[in-house]
Parts: C-alpha cells; sequence; structure tokens
DNA sequence: ATCTGATGCGACGAATCGTTGCATTAAGGG
DNA sequence: CCCTTAATGCAACGATTCGTCGCATCAGAT
C-alpha cells in the first residue's frame, strides 16, 4: 500500500513551491516562467518541483486551484442592477489584483493545454449557475425578459473587463467595473441575452 | 553612405519568414516560438532572421504590420444598429481566422514588451476614430446621447469576441458578433457610454 | 561587369533542460 | 522513543537549445 503524506513538509513544500510559481508570473509571465527559476525562488531543490509536478503545465494547474478556493457568495441586492454591479465588482477584484492578474494571464497562455481548459471550463460553469439564480430572480421581479440566458449574461459582465486586463491594457477600475453592469443590465432588459 | 535593399530578395525572404512566423504561431504558439524553427520553415538560415530582426519581439511586430495592413472601410448603413453589426462582423472576421486568432494570442503573449503595445494602441486608437465617426452620424440622427464615448462603443463592441477567443474558448459565429452589436446599441442608447 | 549588401554555412561556447542514483531528512505509526 | 519509508536534497550527466561569430557565396543595384 503506497502511503501518502499530506501534513507537515509535503504541505509547506507545496505552499512555497506554488507561492513562487504565482511570484514568477507577477515578474516574467507563463513565458518567461521556468521549473528551475520556481524551484529556487521557493527555496526548494529543482528535482523535488519535477517530481511533484512534471511540468509547468501541472506547476500552473495546481497553483490555480490552489489559489481560487475562496468562492464568493451569491449577490441579492434586491434588484438586477444592484446584483449584476456586485458581480462586476467581485470580477474586478480578481483583475486588478497582481496574483489575479497573473494567473489569468496564464490561464490565456496555457489554455490550450487540456487541464487548464478545463479548470477554465469549471470556473465559468459555476458562474454560470450564480448568474442563472440572479437572473431567475430579475426574471420573477419582472426585471428580465424570461427566457434570458444566464450564460450570455454570465460572458457579458466579465468581457469588457477581461478586455481591458488582456487586450487593450487599459486601467481596471471601479467606473469600469460599473459601467460593465450598467451595459449588461441595459441589454439584458432589451432582450438581447434571450433566446428567443 | 550605407545602402538598403528594399527589392528581390530581401522582400522575399521577409515574405517568407513573416509567413513562416504566423504559421508557427498558429502551430505552438507565441511560447513555443522560436527563431530557429521559424527560419527552418521559411527555408532560410536562422543567422538571417537574428540578424533582420534580432528577438522573437520584433519579428512578432514586423509580423503584425505585414498582415494588419488591410484596412476596413467604415461602415455607413444609415442607422446605428447596422453600422455596429458590421464592424463586429469585420472583427469576427479576423478574429474567427487561423491567422488572426494566432496574431490575436500572440499579441496578448507579448503584451508587455513596449513595441508590440504600441502596435496595440495604434490599433485600439484607429478602431476609435472609425467608431466615433459612426456614433457622430447616430447622434446627428438621434439615436444616441450626444456624449457617447466612441472609445467604450469601440471596446465594447470587440470585448464579447476577445472574451471567446481568449478566456472561454465558446464559438466565434455570426450570432456572437450580431449579439455583440445589439448589446453594445442597448447599452448605447441606454447611456451607458455617456461621459455625463 | 563591378561593387556591395544580404544570405548561407558551419562551428563555437554558454546556458538551459529534464533525468538519474544515492544520501539525508522527517512524517507518522508502533 | 524508535523504526519504517515517503519526501527531499544533492551533484552530476547527456541532450538540447541559444545566440554569435568569421568567412564564403549569392544576387540586387549602378
Amino acid at each position: 500500500m503506497t502511503q501518502t503524506r499530506p501534513g507537515g513538509r509535503t504541505a509547506r513544500t507545496r505552499a512555497a513551491v506554488l507561492t513562487a510559481t504565482v511570484d514568477e508570473l507577477i515578474e516574467t509571465g507563463y513565458a518567461g516562467l521556468s521549473m528551475e527559476s520556481v524551484a529556487h525562488r521557493a527555496g526548494v531543490h529543482k528535482a523535488t518541483v519535477y517530481r511533484r509536478w512534471g511540468t509547468l503545465e501541472g506547476l500552473l494547474v495546481d497553483a490555480l486551484t490552489f489559489f481560487a478556493d475562496q468562492s464568493v457568495p451569491t449577490p441579492d441586492t434586491g434588484d438586477i442592477d444592484g446584483d449584476l454591479r456586485e458581480l462586476a465588482r467581485s470580477a474586478l477584484a480578481v483583475l486588478a489584483d497582481r496574483t489575479g492578474q497573473a494567473l489569468v494571464r496564464a490561464m490565456v497562455s496555457a489554455g490550450h493545454h487540456s487541464q487548464v481548459a478545463q479548470v477554465i471550463r469549471a470556473f465559468w460553469a459555476d458562474h454560470t449557475t450564480m448568474v442563472a439564480e440572479i437572473v431567475a430572480r430579475a426574471v420573477r421581479r419582472g426585471e428580465l425578459p424570461p427566457d434570458t440566458r444566464p450564460a450570455d449574461v454570465s460572458r457579458a459582465i466579465g468581457a469588457p473587463l477581461y478586455m481591458r486586463l488582456l487586450v487593450t491594457a487599459e486601467p481596471l477600475d471601479s467606473a469600469a467595473a460599473d459601467q460593465a453592469a450598467a451595459a449588461v443590465a441595459a441589454a439584458a432588459r432589451a432582450g438581447v441575452f434571450a433566446s428567443s
């Protein structure tokens, strides 16, 4: 029976290596990431990193699961505009943070790898579930068309913010988040995200 | 006096190398791009590539200017909805094409390099100028609020499409483009992109 | 036809990569 | 407390890649 040892040194090593991974991502990006530099920054021998994670992709996937554990509660402000604004500001909190930026950029750079793609799909599936709840309440209140697609709303909230981070390199401030929320609200009310 | 020779072999070499660059980007992405593989695919010695372009960044910048020369005429369909739909479909044409995808992904991966960032800024400045013309006409027709910000409209059109390409890996079809255009139209009409 | 910029060619030192065998450390059970 | 054995440290390695160099050759341009 092969025993595994989750506690003590193993956990310390994992935390050190994954923290070092993010710090390296912040400084050099995924393109400049190397197993050896991560190991050195973590104060760990490179053979350890190779044995535990194997590849850069494995390192990134573990880092993503390690740092993305904190789940945000579903907003419920009483109207769709407030809920969408809360969602946009949650997204902003991640995308304006150095760690969040580094991880998102790395996800994009490594998005073609199957395991990374799986993490991305899982994230957006969760996000869509959250949005579905908000949309359902808005429909009940008569604020939105009954056949409004949660997935479309989910993507539309984040799109302007990801655009700023990844493409145009424009500032990520609360004004941007609020504008994103307002744009989605207007479009959703107009039935742009309705299936019929 | 140092002479430069733009014609004949020089131009052929440039075309071969830049085409090879894009083909490599399509196959391996910017992360997997190397001067040597580009040279080999172009049927050119690697020293030539190093001498002419120096770095991967230089190669990418030249490839971007080489393939992004075709300018699109400003749409003028008679109403803002039609114009925005045309704009979105033009963006779709680029983002749905293998070459366009490869170049956009590379731009994102190398966006931190100053010259690449400069190309990106120039592109969006041009795009904003085009949108400004469309918005001005729409304002004259009374379709949009007078203080609608062209830059915001410009980004909002592309955002859902870039989101699909870079983040969620969802299909880039005409339905996506039309939805993006409709969402922007609704938001713009509601005054979300107005400065006041 | 001549001049000269551009390219081809091969080789090089340097750096990086991923692996391997063995010694050492420390977690976890008795 | 001791023992077993994961987990890690360590050093070295062959392989590969990287960027540069000197020199020979090719082909525009005049």
